[in-house]
DNA sequence: CGTAATCCGGGACAATTGTCCTTTTTTGAA
DNA sequence: TTCAAAAAAGGACAATTGTCCCGGATTACG
């Protein structure tokens, strides 16, 4: 469900903390709703989030959305972008208030090209993110819809995260009434 | 389609062309149909495809297979499981005649963790990964079979690939029956 | 060249899912 | 508390896809 990164956070809050870096990270505030990026931005900053949880999705020319991700503390939003020199490929947007650092692009490129305890931690996390993606790409092509939303349900039990239906719906790549049709059958 | 990754491929080249590292990197070959790996194995080496195509899948519980990607030049097998510490995931077979250099574990560790130019092809790789794996995700579960399709065949043209029915059902997540129809449709 | 075994395509039916629209529930203001 | 507006739920139908199975084509081998 969503997920978390105590190392990346505890990495950029040492960072955050001492003040000779103050104008490389920063602390952003956002409102539930709010955009932290939007598709086709071009970054200034990469985000950590530091507390709140946020979605990240993207609208397709159909105009049908799809949720990647839901991301926690210690998620990044934007270091894919960074890596490879792009603009911004997903909506990320808070669905509970939210806090997050925000380190100048330059810094953070600096960051992983020489400082090897931030690579590796970058490299694990992108790691994690390929095993998750392929899990949930796998599980929600090769299974019952009632067997990835059992999986789903799960997850938000242990997480204690509410979502809506819409938000639900457009994780698991169906429509609204399909999601409702599945609840009812438990 | 399948995709290639030419900087680590000369990466690799170069390394293995150092007579120093001989016992480090070594050369195998497969015939069409062998396996360079397989689900639950340990890895001993990670292997970058130096000829020939490799199909990456897992088979699941259901017993059905789920094809992640096609493989050639310089793509490679086992990274994502040594940067974890976890065993192999997929099932990854040759079906062209392939061959391999084999990077011994504790040096490619010693690779990715101590050299800059290294880690930096490594960390782009496994960033077009993730892109690659979401836009094949949000493409499967957004749009009609039949756009999956045409974009696969597309695909296929261009890089005069040759690949079975079966595995082009597999690939896509749907089964045999389906993907004739949808062949008859144009 | 003939026969059996295997493979492949497609018909028929059932199950699943989306779209559209009506009904029910919830919300908010007077 | 009541009623209108908005949101959510679900019925009906159509489209899509999977499963099962049959029949024609291909292959292998005597």
């Amino acid at each position: 469900m969503f997920r978390t990164n105590e190392s990346f956070y505890s990495f950029i809050e040492d960072l955050y903390n001492q003040p000779a870096l103050r104008d490389q990270i920063s602390l952003k505030v956002y409102d539930k709703g709010d955009f932290l990026l939007q598709q086709g931005d071009t970054l200034a900053r990469v985000l950590i989030i530091r507390e709140g949880i946020a979605k990240c999705y993207s609208t397709e020319d159909n105009g049908k959305d799809f949720i990647r991700q839901f991301m926690g503390k210690g998620q990044q939003v934007g270091d894919l972008e960074v890596i490879k020199g792009i603009k911004c490929m997903n909506n990320v947007q808070a669905i509970t208030p939210l806090t997050a650092f925000a380190v100048a692009v330059p810094y953070f490129r600096h960051l992983y090209s020489t400082n090897l305890k931030f690579s590796s931690i970058l490299m694990e996390e992108l790691a994690d993110r390929l095993i998750i993606t392929d899990t949930k790409a796998t599980l929600q092509q090769l299974y019952t819809l009632e067997h990835s939303l059992r999986k789903l349900l799960e997850l938000m039990e242990i997480q204690q995260l509410t979502i809506s239906k819409e938000d639900m719906a457009s994780y698991l790549g169906i429509s609204v009434r399909s999601l409702n049709r599945i609840l009812k059958t438990l």
